[in-house]
DNA sequence: TTCACAGAAGTTTTT
DNA sequence: CTTCTGTGAA
């Protein structure tokens, strides 16, 4: 990165006065300039804090960006509002909702409630659930409500058609949201834009509050984001948004590129300032990504330029299958490690998260330390879910998603018929969950469902009374009130070991928050938690190899970048022969080799497994096909083997460090002695006597052991 | 009501 | 190959 800034980053730094579109290519130091530019503002303009908003697209770069700024200069950054657009959103609810006819404890679902909430709405209106598939319908109705498209506008012309049946299962599920007083992820965008339609002087107030408006990633924005920042900008016309279009990956979800491609229409009297020199890779990366995005038709002119050296060829690596393509990517790895590279410098990337699988796997045996970004995401783990639901339902009593989830979990013996008798009173009736819940005479109850009702009705009483507590206390009450660890370890269900290692992992999370914060009550800490994304958990200094997506790897940077499965069908993952789908993918492919500072390989498999069983011929990517062969160093299957064969002769061995009569440590249980170990590696089960002769049995690789002498 | 088993279905990408 | 769903027995 260049010490001093360039002369059209510094233009895109001092221009103020007018809307300023930033079109910056990749590693072009956009987010320096957008920091300077804020500093500026507020440094040498003199534009007070609090009247600064800068939409980033993840909450770890809002963090990072208050970093910077306070590096740069003196001022109170928690007054400036830096974060995404769904949590800023978030804030502005928490505070007007109410206004719309919401509470503003109101919970956010995320995408499993969504879909656990249309599937209530589903059978509630009597469908056949494997024909109205919840998921698909959730599906529509999101992608609908990203375009701004409300049950009442039937159109034909868009298309997705709503017809007769989409409309009521879209205005139901609407509505069950509100009775629950709960907003989705789209809502959370559209909900603010009601707002400044329905209350004027709300919109005053933030248009106001808002002088000065920056947004990164502005090609990743939707109709309803662009909403939103339009409405509080477009009287002070002081924005600036940066974006590359080459950079769009996000069109599936409803990202719309002409609101780039459009700026100046919708601001007029814009400036547009372009960054087109290079600070991050080498011209052969650069070269290399440019032919292959350059075959898209539907791109913004332009091409970047580094005065970098010309590096590393870009290296093309040839698999028999997807195992031999994880090992040799790993055994590359290694390689490098030993060589000049620390794990964190690498990353691997890949188009599905299901191809982390067999890499993780690989990782395991050879006991490499890595990090999974996405995937399963730790927050949606059916154990810490129901935990959340609890906390949730703590503080909104009428979220009947939550309830369901904990009414009889554990098990306590509330079944089916009770909870359908009380959906179904909650479905013909006026009276909200926490009414029906208080007067259970004439719900049909047997005596003995009523008292077992009662029974949870008296757990949440008493756990309310911690609400107000810090979110760590209200945690541990709640773990002890629902005996939720006896009931993981007393089933002999290898699985549920790992539960509780979760939800001890979940308590320290809790913890932390509650130290980090000041204002630290469960409200707070589920708000964070509904906005979190995977990537905001990701430590980069880690000495850890990190495993993401292509899309998860946007606006970061690695040393060594891998690119795993690069073959048609999978990158570029097709499904229909759509063009923009083909560019898009093309795009995305875009990304992931300008992540790379020095070194980039791309793999491929001849044949992959896919659903487990059939394995399938593959052909290698187009998009490799596109880079010029004079910049990589290909290594063919046959040849590579050959290297490889010398090298994996020596046969593989599991590492089991553990023997009969050590003595180890448990996270839970301290130390005691392996008394037995059945089978070998990572999945040997192993027993342990711990104090007072308890014998539990382990999951090897689950248990994290450690010897002790 | 709960648990266990069998069968079916499913993989893009994420706030 | 996994994860979810539905069915039947205790």
């Amino acid at each position: 990165m260049a010490q001093t800034l360039n002369k059209q980053q510094r233009e895109a730094v001092k221009l103020i006065g007018c809307p300023v579109l930033i079109f910056a290519g990749a590693g072009s130091g956009k987010t320096r300039v957008l920091t300077e530019k804020i500093a500026y503002l507020v440094d040498k303009v003199g534009i007070p804090p609090e009247h600064i908003l800068s939409v980033t697209f993840t909450n770890k770069a809002a963090n990072e960006m208050k970093e910077r700024i306070l590096k740069l200069i003196k001022c109170d950054v928690t007054k400036m509002t830096v974060g995404t657009f769904h949590s800023v959103c978030a804030s502005l609810l928490r505070k007007h909702i109410h206004m719309l006819g919401y509470d503003n404890n109101f919970t956010i679902y995320d995408q499993s409630d969504a879909k656990q909430a249309m599937k209530n709405v589903i059978s509630s209106l009597n469908l056949d659930i494997k024909t109205f598939q919840p998921n698909k319908y959730q599906y529509l109705v999101s992608n609908l409500k990203s375009k701004m498209i409300y049950p009442n506008d039937v159109l034909l012309t868009t298309d997705i058609y709503i017809d007769e049946i989409l409309k009521e299962i879209y205005e139901r599920y609407n509505e069950l949201l509100k009775e629950n007083n709960a907003v989705d992820f789209d809502d959370l965008l559209l909900l603010p834009i009601q707002l400044f339609k329905q209350e004027k002087s709300l919109l005053d107030y933030y248009q106001n509050k808002f002088q000065y408006v920056l947004v990164d990633e502005y090609q990743d924005t939707n109709k309803p984001q662009f909403e939103f920042i339009y409405n509080i900008s477009k009287n002070n016309n002081e924005i600036t948004v940066v974006g590359d279009d080459d950079q769009s990956i996000y069109a599936w979800r409803g990202a719309d590129i002409k609101n780039i491609l459009n700026f100046s229409n919708s601001f007029p009297n814009s400036k547009i300032i372009k960054l087109e020199q290079n600070y991050r890779s080498t011209k052969t990366i650069l070269d290399a990504a440019f032919h292959v995005v350059s075959k898209n038709k539907n791109r913004a002119e332009k091409k970047l330029w580094t005065e970098n050296e010309k590096g590393d060829p870009i290296y093309i690596n040839e698999f028999e299958n997807e195992n031999k393509e994880a090992r040799g990517v790993i055994d590359d790895v290694l390689e490098s490690v030993d060589k000049n590279h620390t794990l964190n410098d690498m990353v691997l990337l890949y188009r599905t998260n299901s191809q982390s699988r067999v890499i993780e796997d690989r990782l395991r045996r050879e006991s490499v330390p890595y990090h999974i970004v996405g995937g399963v995401k730790f927050y949606d783990r059916k154990e810490i879910k129901d935990i959340l639901a609890y906390l949730r339902y703590l503080i909104n009593p009428k979220d009947s998603i939550s309830f369901l989830r904990i009414v009889n979990f554990p098990p306590r013996g509330i079944g089916k018929s009770v909870t359908e008798k009380i959906i179904k009173q909650l479905n013909t009736t006026d009276s909200d969950l926490e009414g029906i819940l208080k007067k259970l005479d004439n719900l049909g109850l047997s005596a003995k469902q009523i008292e077992k009702v009662n029974a949870f009705n008296q757990i949440i009483r008493k756990l309310k009374k911690t609400k107000d507590k810090t979110a760590l206390e209200t945690v541990e009450r709640l773990l002890e009130k629902i005996k939720v660890k006896d009931y993981y370890t007393n089933k002999d269900n290898p699985d549920d070991y790992e539960r509780l290692e979760n939800i001890q992992e979940f308590v320290s999370s809790v913890s932390d928050f509650s130290d980090r914060n000041e204002n630290n009550g469960i409200g707070p800490f589920i708000e964070e938690v509904s906005l979190l994304t995977d990537i905001d958990r990701w430590n980069a200094n880690e000495q850890k190899l990190t495993l993401m997506t292509l899309h998860s790897s946007k606006g970061l940077e690695f040393k060594s970048v891998y690119i795993l499965g690069a073959e048609e069908g999978l990158l570029p993952l097709t499904h229909n022969n759509d063009d923009d789908d083909l560019e898009e993918e093309r795009r995305l492919f875009y990304v992931g080799v300008t992540r790379g500072i020095k070194k980039v390989s791309i793999s491929y498999a001849n044949t992959r497994r896919r659903f487990g069983v059939s394995s399938m011929f593959s052909l290698r990517s187009s998009f490799i096909d596109a880079i010029p062969p004079e910049l990589c160093s290909f290594n063919s299957s046959s040849s590579y083997a050959k290297q490889l064969a010398s090298k994996i002769a020596k046969p593989f061995k599991p590492k089991d460090e553990f023997k009969i009569n050590d003595m180890v440590s448990h996270k839970l249980y301290g130390n005691g002695k392996i008394i037995m170990i059945q089978g070998i590696g990572d999945n040997s089960k192993i027993s342990i006597k711990f104090r007072g002769n308890m014998i539990k049995k382990f999951i090897k690789k689950y248990a994290n052991l450690k010897i002790i002498n």
